[in-house]
RNA sequence: GGCGAGGUAGCGAAGCGGUCAAACGCAGCAGACUGUAAAUCUGUCGCCCUAGCGGCUUCGAAGGUUCGAGUCCUUCCCUCGCCA
């Protein structure tokens, strides 16, 4: 584990959904938190100066997108990646684990590591754990996360367990490897953020034996905190929550929980009553992009005739600028139109959405009224 | 007035005797999206319904040839271009 900045306290408890703050070397985030997700160092369609106003407190971007392009070689010689993005909070990068999956048709994968054709190019690119913990190393996130193996929904229980197993192998590899360079100068490596933590990534599909398994000896590694991968890949909801909840209960108490990739609303207040910390998500800005706004009275998609001349605000119990400034029905009209405008309001106000929705469960924990929020929200 | 090109579903545009309710694109309508190869993708898109290799009415108009016509013939109407 890190002896560097990084330290997680747990304020409040409210049944098994926990409120408090983790610290990183650029700085606090609230938990719950959610994770805006700006895998080219950037949030889709809006700026820096919208994310913080909307109230996010640490982004997510990704190891596999940025070393290909533009590369980390160039963003540790720009000083790292808060530098060259601007960007002064914390950041988490993903290792590339989850492009595993998303790109499994451009990469074959074995013990030594993932070798993935460029969809930019065409080249090879090998992804090692011990190369990702470098590729991360010089980009400087705040926390890194090991590579693992996401694999698809559904899977056979002995193809599960081989991938968990080899997940876990790779992570004692990935924790060897931050250990190494934090312990001094290893060639071709610059450390551009000497106080990098590092998650471990728990997997074994849908079958808890296999999570119970995997979150064991991934803790046995010794992380800073331990996140919760493979799951909303397509399996039911349900399924989810429940192998959400039998791995919290095998995870220490006083360190974060990270479940990747998730989810909906409804995903999220459902995780923090299981005990998790911390989420990322593109639903919010990808489905932004596609038209679909989350409201507080549910989905809506602004693409549908019947806001055509409907002008009220997207939702009226959100205090963002989207919200305050425009109708639906002009909305709609930009969508339509394909002004770029479109996406950046969306954007803005699903996030703020979700952010909002963040701190009303940070609040309701700290006042011992999850249980109803989480029924009545 | 002469010569030439052309009139196909909301628009553009294929089609050159049967498998055409009619390719394809756009527009329209609806849906999907969960550690971002996504401002993307899918379905639908003449009318009717019990929604089916179902019924009905279409390809400028009217006649005709043919077992069968959006496709061939005749006449008419209308557009566009060039020449008068």
């Amino acid at each position: 584990m890190s002896d560097g900045p990084f330290d997680f306290r747990v304020s409040h408890t409210d049944g098994r959904a926990r409120r408090g703050v983790m610290r990183t070397a650029h700085g606090g985030v609230e938990t719950p938190a959610f994770m805006p997700v700006g895998t080219q160092g950037a949030v889709k369609g809006v700026t820096h100066r919208d994310l913080e106003a909307a109230g996010a407190e640490i982004l997510l971007s990704n190891t596999y997108h940025l070393h290909l392009r533009p590369g980390d070689d160039l963003i540790a010689r720009r000083g790292g990646l808060h530098r060259f993005i601007a960007w002064t909070k914390p950041i988490l990068t993903d290792s590339g684990g989850y492009q595993v999956f998303s790109l499994a048709s451009r990469r074959t994968i074995d013990e030594h590591g993932v070798r993935f054709q460029s969809h930019l190019d065409g080249s090879s690119r090998l992804l090692t754990p011990e190369r990702a913990a470098d590729i991360q190393s010089q980009l400087g996130s705040d926390v890194a996360m090991t590579l693992d193996e996401c694999v698809a929904y559904p899977v056979a229980e002995e193809i599960a367990r081989q991938s968990m197993e080899r997940t876990v192998r790779w992570a004692r590899r990935a924790r060897d490897r931050q250990s190494a360079l934090r312990a001094g100068p290893v060639e071709g490596v610059v450390v551009t953020n000497p106080g990098q933590a590092q998650f471990g990534i728990v997997q074994g599909g849908v079958f808890p034996a296999l999570r119970e398994q995997s979150a064991r000896e991934t803790v046995a590694i010794g992380f800073d905190a331990y996140a919760i991968g493979g799951l909303s890949v397509g399996e039911p909801a349900d399924i989810m929550y429940d192998i959400v909840e039998r791995t919290t209960a095998v995870l220490p108490v006083h360190q974060p929980r990270y479940l990747m990739g998730v989810g909906t609303p409804e995903d999220l207040v459902e995780a923090v009553a299981r005990g998790v910390d911390l989420f990322d998500c593109v639903l919010p800005t990808r489905n932004a992009r596609n038209g679909q706004l989350f409201t507080s009275e549910g989905r809506l998609n602004i693409k549908n005739a019947q806001f055509a001349e409907d002008d009220r605000p997207a939702d009226s119990a959100c205090g963002c600028y989207t919200c305050r400034t425009f109708s639906r029905s002009y909305l709609r009209h930009l969508f339509l139109a394909g002004e770029m405008n479109a996406a950046t309001l969306n954007t803005l106000h699903n996030l703020q959405f979700y952010l909002d929705t963040l701190r009303r469960i940070r609040e309701a924990i700290e006042f011992g009224r999850f249980e109803s929020f989480r029924l009545y929200r």
